[in-house]
DNA sequence: GATCCACGGGAATACACGGATG
DNA sequence: CATCCGTGTATTCCCGTGGATC
């Protein structure tokens, strides 16, 4: 966004007097393209990469660092970065660090182990970053698709780093996978696995990243609101309110921002209050599961979630639960309480044992390990 | 026609508990 | 007393089908 962009919104934020001036920027499942507050981790990840600027490969790499603490921001703006500079897309974008540059064609190829999880999905997600013809979604064998990569890599002054982010959730790709399926170029290859730990028997390096400091998570707050928000929409002292009871993971604050943010607009009222604030903490979770997830799901396990929200008050056992959603939905019960046993395995829901109320197995029922609100909110759009 | 894979439903299995059995 | 059994529930698992795309 150029400057011009930004006083145009502000300008337009006054002039309807709207709180929200870009809700895509105050959204927690959007990373800012150049992270605030981790320029010394984004330099220990150039330390690790840096054989890629004599034209070599570095060894494997991992990512760690609890949640919230941005490793995924960290990786995306840096790969997307990087694959400007060493990659070539083929597209005819001269930029002065193209031009200037000689030597191999690197590729950094970020893939999102929560969206791509099937041995096609990978060689489709990859694909699309090493070549600029376009990748079908179907009607094409794996094989196909695997010669396709092969075959581009193979070529001399030809090599990929790929990240594989989130191996480590459950039903994402798992790192070794991932390794399987580059099998046949693992010379032309390196990995960097992100996640909240390393893969298992890891001996390579690691970037490993703390949790965010207090002054840090401020920082982020602040460049969020300044530019989400109307100016003077909310105090410094609700920021710091914020990052105290955030505790070091970012995506918590930005995701109870975004609802303090949502909960003053929907009552118009100008500015974030104290009863928002409270609101908001209290409906994210503080060892819940990142939003995402919850946004990575299939629109039918969407919908499954918000019925979920619409109807349990309080905690009613699965089966109860799966037949009020029956009636509201096209699916059977049967298909319902499938699904929400998925999505706790899943962690995105938590399992309650509840009390035996007779004979037979005791049942449990199931709570949401995000943010109702912010899920509600960001699912309609 | 080929291919991927999401969908959906119900079958199969696991568990809890009380009571019968050895 | 220890174990088995039957019944009722909870939970997991499997697999055929069809939409979408090429």
């Amino acid at each position: 966004m150029d400057l011009h962009e930004r006083i145009a919104r502000r300008q337009s934020a006054h002039n309807g007097g709207r709180l929200l001036v870009d809700r895509e920027y105050l959204s927690p499942a959007v990373h800012a393209s150049e992270p605030v507050g981790r320029g010394s981790v984004l330099e220990r990840c150039l330390d690790a990469l840096e054989p890629v600027f004599d034209g070599e490969l570095p060894p494997p790499i991992a990512v760690a660092g609890p949640p919230g603490s941005g490793t995924s921001a960290v990786v995306t703006a840096l790969f997307a970065a990087l694959n400007e500079i060493f990659g070539d897309s083929g597209r005819v974008i001269g930029t002065s660090t193209r031009t200037d540059r000689s030597g191999p064609t690197t590729w950094f190829v970020y893939i999102d182990g929560r969206r791509v999880k099937t041995p096609f999905a990978f060689y489709r997600a990859a694909l699309s970053t090493i070549s600029d013809e376009t990748v079908p979604e179907s009607g094409i064998g794996t094989d196909e698709l695997r010669g396709r990569l092969v075959s581009r890599l193979e070529r001399p002054n030809h090599r990929a780093i790929v990240a594989i982010d989130h191996h480590d959730e459950p039903e994402t790709l798992a790192y070794e996978r991932v390794l399987e399926l580059l099998g046949s170029v693992e010379d032309d290859v390196t990995t960097v696995a992100v996640g909240t730990s390393e893969p298992g028997d890891w001996n390579g390096p690691t970037v490993d990243l703390p949790a965010y400091r207090r002054h840090e998570l401020v920082d982020i707050l602040a460049d969020r609101t300044s530019t989400g928000l109307a100016a003077g929409a909310i105090e410094h002292d609700s920021i710091r309110a914020l990052a105290d009871w955030a505790e070091g993971n970012a995506h918590n604050a930005l995701a109870a921002l975004y609802v303090a943010a949502s909960l003053a607009n929907e009552a118009n009222e100008g500015r974030i209050g104290e009863d928002h604030l409270e609101t908001a903490m209290a409906d994210v979770p503080k060892t819940g599961v990142h939003i995402d997830r919850t946004l990575s799901l299939s629109s039918n396990r969407q919908k499954v979630l918000l019925d979920l929200l619409s109807v349990s008050e309080n905690s009613k056992p699965i089966r109860e639960v799966a037949r009020e959603i029956e009636s509201e939905s096209s699916v059977t019960a049967s298909t319902v309480t499938r699904f929400l046993y998925e999505l706790a395995d899943l962690e995105v829901l938590e399992r309650v044992g509840l009390d035996s109320t007779g004979s037979g197995r005791r049942p449990s029922s199931v709570e949401p390990r995000f943010s109702p609100i912010a899920f509600r909110s960001l699912v309609a759009e």
